[in-house]
DNA sequence: AATGAATGAGCCTTCATTCAT
DNA sequence: GATGAATGAAGGCTCATTCAT
């Protein structure tokens, strides 16, 4: 329909809208962010978006497709397995790689901004994003969970220790802006970032030990 | 300034105008909103919005306090617990009374909604928020805290701890469209709800007893 | 039709809307004056002028004729004859008293300034002013330059030199942002504005007696 | 900034806009007109002015400077005057395109009303059109004044002389609505203008040549 | 007599989008 | 393939005015 067919094959004037685009619109959010501005950050015509994206939800969707494909590329321990390793460990490697794609200062900040967003305000894009990159993610912390609760937990209880464990996750980027206010003391640096992990890992495998020896 | 002097003290047409704003912030964030809308809603002129509150944003703020004033009627025990009773006691009522305030299907449901906005997109407002309503709530949460953890827990420990409790409650709001694609057999009616938080508490508290414990 | 019945029999609010009414439509003209910046500045309500004058149109009439009855109280000089005295001592008198009341800084500033504004800018309430004020004013000013020309003046003549006289005094407030950027060092304080007058008196005094001897 | 880049290089719509917004200013004042009466009469959208112009303000200015290029155009002898002739003559002939430039039937009716305005509520063009238009009128004018009067004259002498001079002229055009009134006979026909350049000639000759004599 | 609340018309501007080249 | 010009819908806001008290 429109000249760009997948997000592998793309000009370089694609490439850059949607580097701009992920900026703007993980900054400002969908409403607020103006076509005019992606593209006078991406160095392109007024009418750019339109010719190659169709619309503005249009390269809204090719910027969350975009970003998928390349966390996946960065992070996908997440979907690998080592089986063999205790289950607790395996906890650990978990949720150190998910507080580490959220504060990865190295690559585009505006991923997980993106995707919080898209959490709060859902877009038609959210389906493709939680079959594609979510999903596979949370099986893979049920299958860890589940090891550490053993065979008799009920899968009510498997799935709400998986919600408690990301949840804790999430809340440090998804609430920031209160965080920074109330703890002006707490940092999200390269070794902040390790302990925070760190943290919600103990915290977490307490809680499960505690629910599997049934208290 | 303007007509307005507090909450308490407000006109008819301002009360439906603070009704109907809430309701559409919170179901379509404060860009996409419209003042027409509002109006439209409130059975009240386009330009009663500017002569009540001088313009969208005076009236988003307003909403806010609004809702605040709302909330610590409700759920005043936030703060003034019995501190006699023990510690996981204590916990276990104040993530009650967490959950139970955001999931509240009485009350107007879009106070909830506003809040998980205003922390991804914070506003001038943002900063009232936090000093009347986050903070007292923050700090009561502090004690419980550092009563189960015990005096040898250093100030970063308790601030992490909180902010494990409190993220496990608030993902479950904020992250609603998501949990509802990845788990559609989980529910929020009333006694789902009262599972939730026992569930939340059961999981904090072994997990704080094993960190009290050193593990 | 409205409470208020002339100029001389009025409230003290009605007073002060003048008053107020006056310097705002002066300083800003008739299109940039709002109705609420004049009753802030008269310490009256809102609805203060239509109930009072009808309509800010009415208001605008209303400062006016407030403006000339005023204006007529301070330089009556202007009407009174003194025709025993040479013409050329009668012609300085004359240009001494216009001048003077342009640039009389003891009196409400805003009188000339909203005559200059009636001239560019035409309002029905022109008529009045040209017939009350202006024409009688035009009446002396005649018969002062026909008793220099002489008496074989054509009334076109006169009638030029009239309008070379008034426009050298109009343009010294008429053109004062011009000026100003032009010249400097011009300043209208009350020496300067003496030796204007002169100035004005004998450049035309030359005139006349120039045109007089057929030059 | 905008797509405008000169005066002299401009869309046909650019065209269309600059010389309704002429019109329609001079007719109404910046205040009272409105971006759609003049998009209307330009046949062109209403977003047209936003985006050739900026803003209302900048098409204002744009306005200005169309008209200056065009009446430097026209009338460009203000400038460029023969010095070798008599200072009477040139004088004759400064006061003679000042006159006719302001009654120019055929040219644009709106410039000098324009500028009438400009005096009376500048605006932030008005630096712009005293620099590049009226001051180099002015020093013609000095220099012919000056040497009238002679090298004895004062700086402030010759000033004051100026605007009487330039007073004079710019009174007919400034005033009309309050000259019209007062005299219904004076027309300003091609044949009646060269009567009125004449007149201020005469006048201004007669008053500098008994200046100069010390009278 | 006088006021605060409320109104509706209209204005400037912004923005995503389309059109002609 | 890509662009600058142009559009129309809509939004926030201002303002003179009116209404109920």
């Amino acid at each position: 329909m429109y000249p760009r067919k997948s997000t592998a094959v793309c000009t370089e004037t694609q490439q850059r809208l949607l580097e701009a685009a992920g900026e703007v619109f993980a900054a400002q959010g969908f409403q607020k962010t103006t076509v005019r501005e992606i593209c006078r950050r991406a160095r392109a015509n007024v009418a750019a978006v339109n010719y190659h994206f169709g619309d503005k939800e249009g390269l809204y969707a090719a910027v969350l497709e975009y970003a998928h494909s390349h966390a996946l590329e960065k992070y996908p321990l997440l979907q690998t397995e080592d089986e063999d390793l205790p289950a607790e460990q395996r906890l650990g490697t978990f949720i150190r790689h998910v507080i580490f794609s959220l504060f990865d200062e190295g690559a585009p900040a505006w991923r997980s901004k993106l995707m919080a967003r898209e959490m709060i305000e859902p877009t038609a894009a959210l389906d493709a994003v939680v079959a594609r990159m979510i999903r596979p993610t949370a099986q893979r912390l049920e299958s860890i969970v589940r090891a550490i609760l053993g065979a008799a937990a009920s899968d009510a209880q498997v799935r709400l220790c998986q919600l408690s464990i990301i949840g804790q996750c999430l809340h440090h980027r998804h609430a920031q802006p209160v965080i920074q206010r109330l703890f002006p003391q707490q940092h999200y640096g390269p070794e902040e970032v390790k302990l925070l992990a760190d943290h919600i890992t103990r915290f977490s495998c307490n809680a499960l030990k505690g629910l599997a020896r049934g208290q």
